[in-house]
DNA sequence: GTGACCCCTCCCGCGGCGAGAGGGTCAAGT
DNA sequence: ACTTGACCCTCTCGCCGCGGGAGGGGTCAC
């Protein structure tokens, strides 16, 4: 009597190799139908070959081992259905990235690239109406976005003295986590909510301002620093961005104007 | 006097991080401007700015390290940019892969699939005109699409008996590598270029119809292994594939018909 | 001179898989 | 009953690119 199909055979069936299933065993997204007690060899049966093809399918798209797991544990559809579409969406996230970094190497390949205009600005301490918080780990848009809103439903346009802007630590570039600021002058800043009144410190910055989509905005900040550098400078603090024109301005991304500035102090040259 | 930017430095103008910069310095790929002799400290200059921002696209692209240098160290822009795309290109067959996952896991998850019609089929021994090779490592397709190409030009319309088919080791599927052959019935099989005479020994098929494109075409195989178990049966040998109706025939990939045959034997139930 | 930062090197862990070593088991043929 | 060869078992290591931490030294402004 056959206690079921071998390792091999179900290997066969469902296109895993023998390795990944005894992986899958390990890990309990896939108990085997029967293991033999004493030689340890694994039988599964007929029933476990729909399973194992989800499991393919998901590993396929990437999802971690342990969430795999967790949707087999879930008995209903319904969330099943969720946590499949939440983990599409992430893949969706992930080739805008991919499509930003494209355009992103075109433009750094590009032969002859225009010059850069840049502009040493001198801006004064002022008073604007702020989002802040302390950002970690790839909710950096989302937090934006909503950060933005908040600001929006507060201060309607009558409100508003000029374009909303945002202050970033650089530590969210490189170590994708840090302090950002989502701020927008107002003609009298309160606090209501997350928004509160703060106190933008006076700066000197190297100011640039980048056209077009944001996909290709790390192009003009590594040229405003070239910039900055041959001009015997030095960057310091965290940047900030003016969004002159903006998606809540118009579709056309191609009109969209952010304005970079990177706070700067003279090098001594000794 | 100041040798230039401090790895911290640069790391914020190029929103890279300290310690993967101080990764590509060891794996060659951005040689710092200048390292102090006495305390190993790496000096960058504003134009290193630009290979650094490519080798960050890059990197989004999941470029491997390896890869990234030899494009780097690639001086004509021609030969250069096709290195890139010949990159781009493997990410648009990933993209491929994930979308057919996609679709097969909704197919999976669908509630109440049709029944599967199988049909025990013994098939006699018949010469054929074929190409076979040692296929490995995700170049089935290529292979595939060639074999084929090659098949159809050797043997016209007129000369054609049936339609083609394909039959796959099991390894293939498992471990990506294997033998693989691709084959026509025609009335006077002969040698020409690669192609053969090649004798398909008789064998006792489990025989499915798969309908549409192959995006889904592992969830027929596990519905077909599925039906095999259950009429105690075991599979056995390589399967094969017949494409009754294929991307040769029509655009309209939900009207292919490929049929599936797997190699069968009964198992004694003692 | 002293403290706050910055920088250095070296080592480990992560995730999912392949590969190999070293050894036991199964089933068919002698 | 015994051999043989295919199959199965466990365990460990390597891959890739990155982060994190330990432990130690350098730089610079007060």
């Amino acid at each position: 009597m056959r206690p079921g199909l071998t390792i091999g055979e179900f290997a066969a069936l469902t296109h895993l190799s023998v390795r990944t299933l005894r992986r899958y065993h390990e890990a309990g997204l896939l108990e085997p139908a029967a293991v033999d007690r004493f030689t340890g060899y694994r039988y599964y049966s007929a029933e476990q070959i729909p399973p194992a093809q989800v499991i393919h399918r998901l590993r396929e798209l990437d999802v971690p081992l342990a969430e795999v797991k967790s949707i087999l544990a879930t008995q209903d559809p319904q969330r099943r259905a969720e946590l499949i579409t939440a983990h599409l969406q992430r893949l969706e996230e992930q080739l805008d990235r991919t499509r930003s970094a494209v355009v992103s190497l075109r433009q750094l390949l590009r032969p002859d690239p225009a010059e850069l205009d840049v502009e040493l600005r001198s801006v004064p301490a002022r008073t604007v109406a702020a989002v802040t918080g302390q950002v970690a780990q790839a909710v950096v848009l989302p937090w934006y976005a909503a950060a933005m809103a908040e600001l929006d439903a507060v201060f309607p346009p009558p409100e508003r003295t000029g374009p909303p802007g945002g202050r970033y630590a650089n530590e969210l570039f490189t170590d994708g986590a840090g302090t950002m600021t989502v701020f927008r002058p107002v003609r009298e800043p309160h606090a209501v909510g997350r928004v509160e009144p703060v106190e933008l410190p006076a700066v000197d910055l190297a100011v640039a301002v980048h056209r077009g989509p944001h996909d290709d905005i790390d192009v003009t900040y590594g040229r405003l620093g070239a910039w900055v550098v041959e001009h015997a400078l030095a960057v310091d603090g965290p940047v900030y961005e003016t969004y002159l024109v903006g998606p809540r301005d118009t579709d056309a991304s191609e009109r969209w104007r952010t304005e970079i500035g990177w706070p700067v102090f003279r090098v001594n040259p000794d």
